[in-house]
DNA sequence: TTATCGACCGCAAACGATTGCGAGAACGTT
DNA sequence: AACGTTCTCGCAATCGTTTGCGGTCGATAA
């Protein structure tokens, strides 16, 4: 069951008029007299006339649809992406179609698929962690549909990447740490195969190196989920490994790491200095607070948004950028040693 | 800059049918013969052709595609819901369309504007905070559009809702709360125009009366925040008030309430023991861990999806229904006293 | 030979809106 | 009186697809 809405046909049956002539006089056009337009204006007014998105689209071959590809919705941080990419889209009358991969690389190719038949006029998209062909994104390419990426990048996809600094935060991060005195600082790493993860990783090792310290293969533990941080961070102590300071990739790992070192009866940051990445709303649940890089998913939505629309509105295709937003380390009791 | 996109029309000019023989063709159609069918299928294939869905919108007088209305995307709860609702869609051949109403009644009313453009087949929808009127969905409902509440109903709108079952979860954590020797339970309670809010606050109250404890006004707090929860309970604290648990509305404000707690040496669960409501991973984040009601954000969104979809298949106005989901309570660290 | 009948395919309208072009009326200009 | 203008408005094509109705052609039956 359809609503009947009202078209511009059925104003132009009650006025008498053709409906171009109610189209035009819809629009102002200076070839409709005054007199019409009143009519026809009331009238609609009266009918509450809007006009069926669905027929413009299809005229003007455009949808005022942004296709939204992210992995989990459930994340905090896609969540505050997606906040982001919603409220510039909506401040420029676009919608948003959403679809998550759910990490898959499978229901990844058919949400690009779906976007691909002429839906969307843009597509804002974020890896799963199980792609590793990008084909599917190619193909949009090929078809010039405007294609901005966000945080997870197809880094063989030759098109705007909008993604955090994950090197600096993780160097400034590192840095910090041994502003504070820590000789022996782990790295809680993510996954290799993805880009974020290794430039956490590079930015911890460049730190080191810039500042006098070694590193060490050993401090470094995979570990990027509160579960891994509490038991790798036990396996640690266990195992008698000597270490005055954790940075974990993500601050649900940091979160982990803490439990463990609580319940170890370490002081924290005096026998270990805690920092996290992503500086979610848990730094300031926990306590002690902990630092934690702050990225702003929103921001990285917004930025997104703004640079898909700059390309769908353009004639012709735009130089690709490459944005790096800033990540800034936040300081908190964590990790403030020295007074 | 679009796409070219390859249309029935470019079929059929390149072999020399007409539109309609292709458009039959594609569709396995009795009238045309299997010579023409194997042509027409091979060329579609080899342009890869696919339907235009707009076209095909425009001409069936649907979109597949749901609008769905929430508060915010950024709560985990909504999240949760979202990826119900997605799931269930996806399988389904339906796409979503999202708004946020950012807790703001005009960006709500907005949306429901939005969507009533013809855009899309059904709507699902939790109400904003600050929604007191309920004029913009039903606007929807006389168009015939159909309409699902979800967890934060509109509750003058004769429609559909899901909703999990507050009074029945706030009850089970207060009888909880009191069989674990509780004499002062207080609530830290939420918006009381909204349902959800109040069915805790009743199942709360049920709970005491039947149980053999009075209901006391003055234990009954406003406070829906993390930092309301820290501070109403500094306040009960620094006034006095003799209170040995606290039932909050949500965990947020639970782990307000938790750090406040901690800040005044106070044992949980010993001296004041705490459950919360909705089960956030928070729960499980602070320590002590702590108690909460379980509701199941995902279950919420595929059950207000299928209700749609039996709403949006149907020729004729089904029956309303109110579909309560059950609110589990999970008992953790927070609130056992007895061993 | 003619009527009948499948088999196969095209015309055109329809969904709702836009727009180039042309047409009719009224008016003014030589 | 003949012509040019200006003001208003309608026709019809278009976007991509579906579908009722009709038409053509060859074959078979009468």
């Amino acid at each position: 069951m359809r609503s009947q809405h009202v078209t511009i046909k059925d104003i132009a049956n009650e006025l008498g008029f053709s409906v171009s002539t109610v189209s035009r006089a819809l629009k102002n056009h200076p070839d409709i007299s005054e007199e019409t337009k009143r009519l026809v204006n009331e009238l609609a007014e009266h009918l509450r006339y809007t006009p069926n998105p669905i027929a413009l689209s299809l005229k003007n071959r455009s949808s005022s649809m942004i296709g939204v590809i992210v992995p989990e919705v459930v994340h905090y941080f896609f969540a505050t992406v997606i906040s982001g990419i919603e409220d510039v889209a909506e401040r420029n009358g676009y919608s948003l179609m959403l679809m998550q991969s759910s990490e898959q690389l499978s229901k990844e190719v058919t949400a690009v698929a779906n976007v691909m038949k002429g839906r969307v006029d843009g597509v804002l998209a974020s890896v799963s962690k199980q792609t590793n062909t990008y084909e599917h994104f190619q193909k949009l390419m090929d078809e010039h549909i405007p294609l901005v990426f966000f945080d997870r990048v197809a880094d063989d996809v030759d098109t705007t990447h909008i993604t955090v600094d994950d090197f600096g935060g993780a160097y400034s991060a590192t840095k910090h740490l041994i502003g504070q005195g820590c000789k022996n600082i782990v790295h809680f790493a993510g996954p290799q195969n993805r880009k974020i993860f290794r430039d956490r990783l590079n930015g911890y090792r460049q730190a080191l190196e810039n500042n006098g310290l070694f590193f060490k293969p050993e401090l470094v533990v995979a570990a990027d989920t509160l579960d891994k941080g509490a038991f790798e961070t036990q396996r640690l102590l266990a195992q008698g490994v000597v270490f005055d300071a954790i940075f974990a990739v993500n601050d649900f790992t940091a979160a982990g790491a803490m439990r463990a070192l609580k319940e170890a009866k370490k002081a924290i940051p005096q026998d270990v200095a805690l920092v996290g990445f992503g500086d979610e709303s848990i730094t300031l649940m926990l306590e002690p607070n902990f630092s934690s890089v702050h990225q702003s998913g929103y921001e990285m939505g917004q930025k997104a948004m703004e640079h898909l629309l700059m390309q769908i509105h353009s004639e012709d295709k735009l130089p690709t950028e490459q944005v790096v937003l800033p990540a800034e380390l936040v300081i908190r009791e964590s990790s403030m040693r020295l007074s």
